[in-house]
DNA sequence: TCCTGACTGTACCTTTCAGTACACAGAGAG
DNA sequence: CTCTCTGTGTACTGAAAGGTACAGTCAGGA
């Protein structure tokens, strides 16, 4: 037997994909099987959970991920200086990992219908601690009237931008409202 | 055998509710079955198809739907007062249909990941036809500057506000985004 | 050197999947 | 009454689902 010793760290990113793009339920063993190369034996023995675990163990990545480059720089700067400077960031880091709508939200996906369920306390934390940091920053930007809002307005925006750029199959649709949402937190380049 | 006689145009709306909550992949026949309380035979009576074919159909009856109750009148007010009354019910209607966002948009949902690739061409006119109706309202209220601009900002919005009400079980994330929507479209109650 | 334990492939299990076949029920037309 | 045509329930199919069992493989430590 060939022997390519992997990683449950290797094996996550491309688990991910396809979640994102089959969804929990269309995410079948077969595919996964066929698109990490790992056979069953290796993948039960990473996530004894099965198809579960490894998608909360996606989940986590991605909070992970967000965490340390989003919400933490969002906490980080300051002054109304450095705050802009990590809000101007979250916009980039966003579009870059979006793919400028071309890649969907797993966690904004996942929230739609009965799949939430399974993951709810991750969800939830996920958009609540993202908008938490995101009105610190915004307060301390300068947005002093109403920070919490216009972050949950900036999330909003975030979410209905991938919908309508894949529904539309249009980079520019999400483009478009990342410049209205930077304008409206202030940033206008 | 009990002889209950259905008619398909009763049943598409239970498909619709089963497709919200499971999505296509994780609509099975067996739920279906249970749902409509009709057995297969019923079921490939009226949808040769299959699964695909009932998704097709209720697709076309959403978009039949928002065509007649929003897209129609959105078009109809001639004059500044009319748009405006017109502008209004959208967003009453929008806000009863989605139950302030407890009930997930089925074609925003099919737009995200591989189901979208089954159902393009009535995903796409459905969001195309509501932007366009919306601009063309939105320009007779006297938004001469950039309606269909800020009719994709309202699509936009609903849709995140959807996903995010969803996401964090609160109806209020969808109801303030309304009002802001509302806000921009100058329709300050 | 051999032993241990993390890893891997394969064969197999049960259940569920979408879909088919078909006999039958019943209402309306003639 | 009978004939027809639209529905309906049920038994069935082969394929695919998720998951288990287990023998085997190799690297590193003792």
């Amino acid at each position: 037997m060939a022997r390519e010793v992997a990683e449950r760290a290797d094996i996550v990113p491309v688990l991910a994909e396809i979640f994102r793009e089959h969804g929990f339920a269309g995410a079948s063993l077969a595919l996964i099987t066929a698109r990490t190369g790992l056979g069953k034996g290796s993948l039960y023995h990473f996530f004894p959970g099965g198809k579960e675990e490894m998608a909360a163990a996606v989940l986590a990545d991605i909070d992970g991920w967000f965490e340390r480059e989003i919400y933490v720089p969002l906490r980080a700067g300051e002054d109304a200086d450095g705050a802009r400077t990590s809000l101007a960031a979250m916009f980039t880091n966003v579009d870059a990992y979006f793919r400028s709508g071309r890649r969907s939200c797993l966690i904004g996906a996942f929230a739609l219908g009965d799949t939430r369920g399974r993951f709810a306390v991750i969800i939830d934390g996920y958009f609540w601690r993202w908008q938490m940091a995101l009105a610190g920053a915004l307060a301390r930007a300068g947005h002093a009237s109403s920070p919490v809002d216009l972050a949950e307005e900036v999330l909003v925006g975030i979410q209905g931008a991938i919908v309508l750029a894949q529904a539309r199959d249009d980079e520019d649709v999400f483009r478009r409202e990342m410049a209205r949402l930077r304008a409206r937190c202030g940033l206008m380049a």
